[in-house]
DNA sequence: TCCTACATTGGACAAAGTCCAAGTCAATGC
DNA sequence: GCATTGACTTGGACTTTGTCCAATGTAGGA
């Protein structure tokens, strides 16, 4: 555990975060000013390996990461501003995909992901 | 209507289509050599306006472009060999969010991912 | 035919991510 | 204490994916 490490750990902490590498990275360096981009590229793909963090793709562009990997959840995201929300919705939505739309695949997860608007970009 | 443009459409054209922009380029040189990249990305840019086609971000690289805008549906994907197959579940995935977990969002949509193995890669 | 509006092109640029050789550092063994 | 070692970090080069723009080409109407 070096002090890059445990930087990248803290700023990956807390509810409803899914920062970008760079948005890490930027928040690190306020912490640690040296940390670099390699190292903070590496330890996210470490922890990713770990099954600590989780990446989650709800926008098309760079790839977030998501700290609350523990609890199986899913996500809202507003189509405006980008804020992402963890969601648990009620049922199984892999129990809604019969065996016949599933063309010999052996399914084991399923991501949602729900868009709209939030409240804060609503009344804006 | 230009010869690029009828180009593009013939490429995307068929079930469970769901190529990147490259993937487009590279077949679409194929009937058109001079094709550019930047008319590819110009004409599957005002596809996406038009909503004749959808961009699905299944993957964390590149954005895909599916023909099939009009039947709503969900994906199915091989998470060895990336295969997309187009899936239709039952229920309607909205209704699962109760609004207990919609955090005064207005939520108007929303893409479900399923991973596994597909046979092929299952038997291999 | 000539003009004009629009489509196309190649290349520069930007964003996101990967890779690597070299440097740093702390623990180990002598 | 000192040298060795190996893991970690660093900066920068490089790749992939995508955007942007000035210059060029072209189809069709006046
Ligand atoms: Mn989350
Ligand atoms: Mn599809
Ligand atoms: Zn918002
Ligand atoms: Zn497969």
């Amino acid at each position: 555990m070096t002090a890059q490490r445990r930087v990248v750990a803290e700023v990956l902490d807390g509810e409803h975060v899914h920062l970008t590498a760079d948005e890490v990275h930027a928040r690190a360096v306020a912490k640690l000013p040296e940390i670099s981009r390699a190292t903070v590229y590496n330890t996210l793909g470490e922890l990713v390996s770990l099954g600590e963090v989780l990446e989650v793709a709800t926008d098309k562009r760079a790839k977030r990461y998501d700290p609350n990997a523990h609890r199986p959840h899913h996500h809202l995201v507003c189509a405006r501003c980008g804020t992402i929300r963890d969601v648990h919705p009620t049922g199984n939505p892999l129990a809604d995909l019969p065996s016949s739309e599933r063309f010999g695949f052996t399914v084991s997860d399923v991501e949602v992901t729900y868009r709209g608007v939030c409240p804060t970009c609503a009344t804006a």
